[in-house]
DNA sequence: GCGCCGATTGGCT
DNA sequence: GCCAATCGGCGCC
């Protein structure tokens, strides 16, 4: 990990203690870092995705719904939910809010910062514009999987290090992508103009 | 127990 | 633009 990165302190469990928009906006411009030591990759979020939990429709927590997947998202802030999307992709969901409400949020996006031969070796070789641009893509070039599901930081073996988002940078407000139910709400944030955001179709 | 759907992605038409 | 891959949850028989 490289110097500057290190000095960026881990961020403690009270940032994700308070509303699921407030951090997930605030997430843009950390930086998500996975491994240690020679095998680190990282890369700083540019997308997020927050969802409600008991009232969302869209939420794996709506109506407080338990299951042996999201076991996790009712655990304390600063908790990862990761869960296996269409039977082939990871997705990794950092819990906020407070303790029981289910509410989370989706990392959707990353702009490649260390690591870069790593991921591209764990992406099969596609351009680097798609390296971590989509929630399965980042899980697959960070190498999460469901071992890091329910660890929290700083133990887990993936961590969110303090961020900020550049002078010329500003944060746009979308619909939520991929989704059916509630897909209107307001809850997707991006870097405005950012290369690295998933595109969707 | 069975079939359908999903917070996705990559490949082909 | 369309579709398959692949698996867990859930509704329904």
């Amino acid at each position: 990990m490289s110097p500057h990165l290190r000095a960026a302190k881990v961020l403690p469990v009270s940032f994700f203690a308070r509303p699921v928009e407030t951090v997930a906006v605030e997430l843009l411009g950390t930086v998500m870092v996975s491994g240690v030591r020679g095998a680190v990759t990282a890369g700083r979020i540019v997308e997020t995705e927050a969802y409600l939990g008991r009232d969302d429709p869209a939420s794996h927590g709506y109506q407080l719904r338990r299951n042996a997947r999201n076991q996790s998202l009712y655990g304390p802030p600063g908790t990862w939910y990761v869960y296996l999307s269409y039977g082939m992709h990871w997705c990794a969901n950092l819990v906020c809010q407070v303790d029981g409400i289910g509410a989370a949020i989706l990392v959707r996006a990353l702009e490649p910062l260390e690591g870069l031969e790593r991921m591209r070796k764990r992406r099969g070789g596609v351009e680097d514009r798609l390296l971590a641009s989509g929630p399965g893509r980042l899980c697959q070039a960070l190498g999460v999987t469901r071992t890091l599901d329910g660890s929290s930081m700083p133990r887990s073996g993936v961590s969110v290090r303090a961020g900020q988002l550049r002078p010329d940078e500003r944060v746009e407000v979308t619909r939520r992508i991929g989704i059916s139910k509630a897909a209107e709400w307001p809850l997707r944030f991006t870097v405005a103009g950012s290369e690295w955001v998933s595109k969707g179709r």
